[in-house]
Formats: C-alpha cells, sequence, structure tokens
DNA sequence: AGTGTATCCTGCAGGC
DNA sequence: TGCCTGCAGGATACAC
C-alpha cells in the first residue's frame, strides 16, 4: 500500500480541511469498501464531528467528539482526498468509493481503483482493541533498537517477512522493508533471528532514517499514491533497491536482484546484502 | 511457526 | 492494433 510515510502524507493533508468539522451525510458509491452494511454506516458517522486526523501504521484515523474513530486502510491503491466543494473536472476522482459531505460544503472522498482499502466506524474501545493487535510505531520515541533485536530474536521468519507482518511493526511495507535491508546489509530472506545485535541497530537506524526521509519527500508514488491535494509524492527516485532490479547497486556496482518468497517480490544487492554470512 | 497459494479487484506494461 | 501474461505500496484465509 501506501506505506507509513504515504499514510503520514495523507494526514498531514486532510488534517487542517478535516479537523472540527461535522459529517452531514455520507456517500457510499462502492459499499465493498465498508464492512458493514451502507446504512450501518450512514448512522454511524452522520452527525459525528471530527476532532483531529492521526496515523496508526498504514492507516490513515480520523477520530471523532465523543471518542471513536473513522478509520481507512488505504490498501494498494487508497487515496484519501479533500476538496473545498464537491470536485468537477478533470480534478475528479478517478474511483470515488465513499465521500464524506461536511457543515462547511467540503468533501473527503476515499478513492481506490482496486478496492483494496476500507472505509469503516470503531467506537473507542473497538479502536483500542484494534491498536493493541498492532505492532509498535518505529518512529515513536519509545521505540528502541533493543526492543526491535529482541523481538526478532524470537522469529525465524525471513527477516523482510518479519517487518512486512503488522503485528510485529507497523507501518513498514515492501518498498521500506526493501531499502531498510539495503542500507543495513541484511539480505531479505535471513531468518530474522539471525540478525545480531550490531545488524539489528543498523536496521533500526537505516528505518527510522528511511521512514523521516520518505515523509519529507511526500512519500513514495511508484504509480497510484497521492496526498491529499492529488500530488505524487517525489521519494521513487532515491529507491536503492526497490524496483531496480537490473539496475547498478549504488554502493558497489553489482547487479540488482529480484527474487520472490511469500508471493512479494523483494529487491536486494548479493554482495551488500550477503545471505550467508560467516561468523 | 512458517510457507506457498489463492483471493479480493483494476489496469498497465511487455511480448508476440 | 490486439491478445495474453505477469505484475502491482496490502491483508487474509487456507492447507500443509
Amino acid at each position: 500500500m501506501p506505506e507509513l510515510p504515504e499514510a503520514e502524507t495523507i494526514v498531514r493533508g486532510i488534517r487542517p480541511a478535516v479537523s472540527q468539522r461535522q459529517v452531514e451525510r455520507t456517500q457510499v458509491l462502492r459499499p465493498d469498501i465498508l464492512r458493514v452494511p451502507t446504512r450501518t454506516f450512514a448512522n454511524q458517522v452522520r452527525g459525528r464531528t471530527i476532532l483531529t486526523a492521526s496515523r496508526r501504521g498504514k492507516n490513515v484515523i480520523m477520530e471523532v467528539h465523543g471518542g471513536g474513530v473513522i478509520a481507512i486502510n488505504l490498501g494498494m491503491t487508497g487515496r484519501v482526498l479533500t476538496f473545498p466543494s464537491p470536485p468537477r473536472g478533470r480534478l475528479r476522482p478517478t474511483h470515488p468509493a465513499v465521500r464524506l459531505y461536511f457543515d462547511d460544503g467540503s468533501v473527503l472522498v476515499f478513492d481506490d481503483q482496486r478496492r483494496f482499502g476500507t472505509v469503516e466506524f470503531l467506537e473507542a474501545d473497538a479502536w483500542v482493541h484494534r491498536s493493541s493487535n498492532m505492532g509498535p510505531e518505529p518512529l515513536a520515541s519509545t521505540f528502541s533498537s533493543r526492543q526491535l533485536h529482541a523481538a526478532m530474536a524470537r522469529s525465524r521468519s525471513p527477516v523482510r517477512s518479519w517487518l512486512l507482518d503488522q503485528k510485529r511493526i507497523a507501518g513498514v511495507g515492501n518498498i521500506y522493508a526493501a531499502e531498510a535491508l539495503f542500507l543495513a546489509g541484511v539480505h531479505p530472506r535471513r531468518p530474522a533471528r539471525s540478525v545480531s545485535e550490531q545488524e539489528a541497530k543498523e536496521l533500526y537506524r537505516e528505518l527510522r532514517r528511511v521512514l523521516r526521509k520518505a515523509i519529507e519527500a511526500g512519500g513514495t508514488t511508484i504509480r497510484d499514491y497521492r496526498n491529499a491535494a492529488g500530488e505524487e509524492g517525489r521519494y521513487a527516485r532515491r529507491l536503492h533497491v526497490y524496483g531496480r532490479d537490473g539496475d547498478a547497486c549504488s554502493a558497489c556496482g553489482s547487479e540488482i536482484q529480484r527474487i520472490v518468497f511469500s508471493n512479494r517480490s523483494a529487491f536486494f544487492c548479493p554482495r551488500c546484502q550477503p545471505e550467508h554470512v560467516s561468523a
């Protein structure tokens, strides 16, 4: 999906537009985006006033007065777009799925070409429960490399799969997992528990760095991602390995490789990220 | 516990 | 030009 930096960019973009806005009306063009019947969703959301927008992992959260949240999972192609008034012309969303009409005449549109995304309303306790099943935020000040190392030490799973598991760490997807592993010099298929304390330290540092840099660049647009204003992210040209198989490694000149495991492509430099490390 | 496979869905690029 | 295959920032369910 849009991963953590893309969700963060969206949240920053919509925050001024949705804060203190009351949802006057909802319009569901694609009911499969919801997890409840359209009528139920309308009743859950209508009349609610948004406090602010925030992010948890890859999810865009709109907190409402009195507790509860509208949670948006962006899936692969989800966009959250805000407009001062109903959009028309060429700026119109291409695959609108859900619209929230606010009391000031502005509109929030969840647009999703492939419709893997979801929009749901969760009461406060349900949201707390949902969030508690997600791993720590990698950019949180309370998240440490020791914590990362200790958690990885318990898993035989390939480190790339480990990073993609939202229950283990929140917000990391295929792009930033690939980039962080490259920058840390760790082969994506190595068992998580084979990652040494020193390597975990590197991985921790590079993961946080790459996520921060990507946020600064407004995220990565491969094809579909757009921010709340419909603009592309600028991080794509900074990618070292993701989608760059066949290119020369920026560090050593070796050819970047693409392999597939767990049904996802993994990109790495065979020289900078040896699979088998000698002790 | 972990893997591979399939599924949800649309659209694009590349090969022929 | 068109047809076909493979592939895509995600998540989940299943059999093994």
